[in-house]
DNA sequence: AGCGCCCATCGAAATTTTACGATGTGCGCA
DNA sequence: TGCGCACATCGTAAAATTTCGATGGGCGCT
């Protein structure tokens, strides 16, 4: 992938978010920790029909960006989501869906 | 990638939607679109340092996944942001963030 | 010390994505 | 009709992702 230099930081962490964010597992295991607020790992290899290792290399990619935090106590390890994160994704998305005026200049192009 | 059969129609839209936007290219785009609320196809050729061709593969991702919308008028192609869409992401991050009684239970496990 | 459990990382194979030039399509104009 | 412009699509090569089994490391238990 090409890097595009023109970008704000902000528009680099969010795709960076976006593309970590981008895998129906991914999803799932997100989904799974907003659900139960925290899961050890086991507990995802459980919900998900893919090998330990391949759950344990999606953890790493949501740690990577970011979106989950992992703490590794002794015998298992247990994630739950960095709000932070998630919530500042939700303002970028809101950000984007309502510019100043996207109502009163809407369907000037597109029909 | 394996398809994960547990998966609800929203977490699938979600990380089709998410794996679209996952790209510096395309988040480039979204954000011109958002500024701009519609471009012809040549405004973000001129805006990404990237071959034409590319640009239009993007935008047929993009498309594809229902973010932006495209009117060939003609002789030249118009595109815009489908706000709905980008509504119901903003919803489905916010969601995440904030589930019922998650500040209360936070730091159960995680430190 | 030795064994088993839980998890991370490694190495490799299959698939997908990204990017480009070349080619095709539809429209307007000379 | 013929030419040029603005895009889309095709074919393909390089790079990245996804997945797995195998291996390694840390901890608790006997």
């Amino acid at each position: 992938m090409k890097s595009i230099d023109g970008l704000t930081t902000e528009e680099e962490r969010a795709a960076a978010i976006f593309r970590a964010l981008g895998n129906p597992a991914r999803i799932r295991i997100v989904t799974e920790l907003a659900r139960r607020n925290a899961c050890v790992t086991g507990d995802l290899v459980d919900v998900l029909p893919l090998a330990q290792s391949t759950v344990s290399q999606h953890l790493k990619v949501l740690r990577e960006a970011g979106i989950v935090r992992g703490a590794t106590d002794g015998e298992s390890a247990c994630y739950c989501l960095e709000p932070d994160v998630v919530r500042w994704l939700a303002t970028f998305c809101t950000d984007i869906c309502c510019p100043p005026a996207a109502d009163a200049l809407s369907a000037v192009c597109c029909d």
